[in-house]
DNA sequence: CATGAATGAGGATTCATTCAT
DNA sequence: GATGAATGAATCCTCATTCAT
């Protein structure tokens, strides 16, 4: 047999892990990290059992990949709104950056409530979260008192809530509720609406 | 020697079966159902890993019997406020319903926290927790319309979310987060006002 | 409480070990001594658990006791035939000697199956029961001699074959074979005319 | 390093699992199915404990393999004598093809005896069995008739008893007794002399 | 004598991880 | 890189036995 390529062979090898890492991220976001198996992983990735500790250490170590390289990577997002609208607009697309997160990565997300729920991860999350939550909420609390609020703290906290009820919901079971820009105009106009009367 | 008294025989029972549910209960809580050991429960409840299974037939059937006996037991205390009064107060009190359950029952509600993240138990906690959610948020919209909302549908969704967004954060760390009385009356007051508006 | 009467305990205590000895009798013979849990035993006695290890030290105690008490005893009634008959007489009581123990203690007979079968039981099966069996079988040849056998040995290991194979079917199924009788006929007269060709 | 071929993967596996099987069934035969430990199969048949379970679902699965397998497969033996022969020769053949079971597969017969003796496993030992004896025993009763028995019925019974009895005797304890043969004559020489002197 | 709750060693089974090829 | 048979520690659960009353 020729040597395959060095290319190929790494392609291959990117390849695999991919597989790996979404397949345990699926189950790990259905079922939670405990309740799956490597054996499960291994069949949903089409790839031996063997081939998850090539690429893994243990099976820990996926779900610190899949923090590390996924869940982590999704901080960037929130910077990409530098340039100069206006607050209202600004509001919108920052309410939009969470929006699109619970849309487009359901199982990212479903994965850090679990993750949330367990003692022996929330330290993890709130850690390395921590610095992006600062930055998100920062930016957000000035922008309210930009757009009128009298109660910043509160109405920031009343956000924070939303985000996370509707995160948990559209996670886990997106087909029982309305479509998620339905919900987001009805936000916008609820909390714009009332810093209007505030001003 | 006599046996030891029916009720005294009783009494242990009693006695030792509620302490390996309350275990359960705090270990399912914090580290979900998987990752908790029938030794772990055993330690916690200070009792012998056998008599576990003298109690109940499975790991499994704790949990169930968690749900039976715990969870669903919540659902009366919302039906206390039948009594007539202003449709504001019974607004803060059907809020007051909610948020109590959640001061009083953090590991009930975290627990249920991950069988709803769970497909394997999701479908169960749907199943069973309908009907009181149909009759809750029934007599919440009701009194949406009451109070003058003119967006009682999504007034609603928007509630609910606020529901669970709390939910998930005080059943989780409850410190980190203003006492829920403030977050209550805060509440209270953006909706009451956006619907006087209304009006 | 007024204390019972000597005797009324004494009578108490001896109808609770025999009613555990015949519930483990017909448990042991029926699925056999590791298959059955004291559990079952209790529950079939009568009795509670604890009962049980206040009459016998162990399990493997009930078992020894009925082997002692029960199976044992199985052997006088081989004694019984002392009187001067016919030779062919004592060869017919001979062969009922043993098919009224099949038919009358079918339970005790499907236990010593069990036993024998067991490598952990059979030398003692085989240790205790030894000196029955070559009462009976020694009685039993003298007789086949008298009756006119040319080939004593040969035609003693073939009824021996066909005591064992005759038990083995009727401690089971007994409802799946003719009257012991009709069998028990049937070989007297196979084995009876072929010693009246003999001489 | 490429993996383990197919072949060499399907032997070690094909191994093992025999191993695992003929562990299984002398401890089964030796000691019965509840008392034998999947502890001890492991031991015997040189393999960790958990390979047992890539083989096997449960240590029950083990034994209907046994008996699917190996049992079951004792009977295509029978069906063997379809040559022309006299009478005569074809019932030593139908004599030896029973005693061959014996001598050739005692730990077959020996675990056999245990689950007929078992309430929970006798059901399955006669259904499954039950074809395989219909068919023999038909065949052994027309050879009765052709050999000139009059009592065929009960003649059948009695060699019935007689397999049976030298069945659980040689499958224990063949050294107790003189050579299979040495009965098999006997036994031939019994009953055909019985049957010309009916002719 | 009698009870049955409680114990814990031991048994069946699972599963993350290793390793020869 | 890839395979899957093999391992054994850990897990769930059973059951003979003890003990306070």
């Amino acid at each position: 047999m020729s040597p395959r390529s060095r290319e190929l062979s790494e392609a291959m090898k990117a390849q695999s892990r991919t597989a790996i890492l979404s397949a345990s991220l699926e189950l790990f976001a259905r079922q939670g990290f405990s309740a799956t198996t490597t054996d499960a992983i291994a069949r949903k990735a089409g790839v031996s059992k063997g081939l998850i500790f090539t690429h893994f250490k243990t099976k820990e170590d996926i779900l610190m990949t899949i923090f590390q390289e996924e869940i982590l990577r999704l901080i960037p997002n929130i910077d990409g709104d530098h340039d100069a609208r206006s607050p209202r607009e600004r509001f919108i697309q920052l309410i939009d950056t969470w929006l699109n997160v619970v849309q487009n990565q359901p199982l990212l997300v479903r994965l850090s409530l679990h993750l949330n729920l367990d003692d022996a991860y929330r330290k993890l999350m709130r850690r390395k979260g921590k610095q992006f939550m600062d930055l998100y909420f920062g930016r957000l609390r000035r922008l309210l008192v930009t757009l009128g609020s009298r109660t910043p703290d509160l109405d920031l906290y009343l956000l924070n809530f939303i985000f996370d009820g509707i995160t948990a919901n559209y996670a886990v079971a997106p087909g029982l509720f309305p479509p998620i820009a339905t919900i987001r105009n009805h936000l916008v106009e609820v909390f714009l609406s009332r810093w209007e009367k505030h001003a």
